[in-house]
DNA sequence: GCACTTCTTTGATCCAGCTCATTTTAGTGC
DNA sequence: GCACTAAAATGAGCTGGATCAAAGAAGTGC
């Protein structure tokens, strides 16, 4: 019973070799929106960009920054949190490699309103914007697969909101939990586990509450039998019933 | 004093002529996405659109509908709302002439998740999704312009789950007033008028709070001299006030 | 292995905003 | 102008979660 609740999330130290030369072009065919293009095109546009390896816990941008780049993640997690004035924080969006980040427009729109923290061990791709236009214009399949990501993104956004505004807190954090599982989750003996350091204090922010509601309602999952957690680590157990709970009545 | 409380706003009966087929390719021409083609492509895109008159409070597609058009509002203004099973609302965009709605991607998604209502009188044009799709990767510019206005929605969207998640619902609802006055905002005799029908309940399902509550902070408002209100519509009387009232502390 | 820091849990109190109930008022149809 | 309908205002009581406070784990550095 003693190791039960020791951190079972990977090492992130595994991260290091990602930004080698070598493998940036590899990684790049990868990502959605490049998906389209020929090996020629995809070392034309690997050019434009630059590879920069960030550890855990760093911040690449600040909200209030100006906007110049885009950013692509290679390897590692990204987390997306703007912050008001009085220490509040809403956490935006937690990025998987091949997610981009940093407005695809910012015309005259030249702050970031969010800041962009690592959560593990990252490598991280960034293009001047004014290039990245330029590739948008040039390949058409790239600009739609941005906009369908970006399109994606708003629906996601739109039903957050819609929770924001109709759902009670428990029915929230089912709903989260459920989607970190489908999103993050991976087999593993304690259930599907979220591969990510995730604090009671993320997932208030994203279910925009405090830290000790969630806690409790995170407490009676437990006892539920729902899931199993621990320090910064969440496995689901019972998606199902968690969705029940999260649409119920 | 009888008369300082009739609506103000202006007769909706002004629409019906807006859909001549005359009066489309002119209003093709205005909506920004198409601002870059010129008159010969104009008129290749214009054959794909199909024009459709809708009165006041007419539903144009409903949560749930398949969703195989895209449409662009050519006169007269469409709200956009989501529904939970027990009748709570969310109103999620109020569009003006120019503006497109319905996922401009729905690629394998084919449903709409959200119902669109005319607000007023209302001319609206409509697209079969498959043929915009094409239109957006022969004219790049187009692709770019609708990924920008998505992008700029994303945004709105993300500060409205900041608002939601940290203010409260005073702030919330002094902060949407400022952003409707500039919105719909017109000069008149009562102050910056919101040329829309709007209700306490819409105002309610926009800021994610009950009506009674809607009508309380109204009431205080308008005591307090920053706005002036009806029956269905307000217009905004203090609007550096406001911004303060809605960003304080 | 011990002291320290940071995260999490738990308890107790309080209040913003919800809900339910009723009245008032603005607009509509005749 | 009068009766009718729907929106808005107002009152009173209740409660989901916030906040404040403090104790209990789980990692970390030495």
């Amino acid at each position: 019973m003693s190791g039960k609740r020791e951190t079972p999330l990977n090492s992130p130290s595994l991260a290091g070799h990602h930004c080698t030369v070598g493998l940036r072009l590899e990684k790049l065919g990868m990502v959605p929106f490049f998906q389209e293009l020929d090996k020629k095109q995809l070392v034309e546009v690997n050019k434009k960009f630059t590879a920069t390896h960030y550890s855990k816990r760093e911040i690449i941008y600040r909200q209030g920054d100006s906007a110049t780049m885009l950013r692509v993640v290679v390897a590692g997690n990204v987390k997306l949190a703007a912050h008001t004035m009085e220490g509040k924080n809403v956490l935006l969006d937690m990025l998987q490699p091949g997610a981009f980040f940093g407005n695809p427009t910012a015309a005259r729109k030249d702050v970031y309103n969010e800041t962009a923290e690592t959560q593990t061990d990252a490598c991280i791709l960034s293009i001047r914007l004014t290039d990245f236009r330029e590739v948008m214009n040039r390949y058409p399949s790239v600009a739609m697969s941005v906009l369908d990501i970006t399109t994606d993104r708003l629906n996601e956004s739109r039903q957050r909101i819609q929770h924001l505004s109709t759902l009670p807190v428990t029915k929230r954090i089912a709903h989260i939990l459920v989607t970190l599982g489908n999103k993050f989750g991976e087999k593993d003996p304690r259930g599907l586990l979220v591969q990510l350091p995730l604090s009671r204090k993320d997932l208030a922010d994203m279910a925009g509450t405090s830290t000790e509601t969630t806690s409790r309602i995170m407490s009676r999952f437990q006892e539920e039998g729902l899931i199993t957690t621990g320090r910064q680590w969440v496995a689901i157990n019972d998606k199902p019933e968690l969705l029940r709970i999260s649409a119920e009545d």
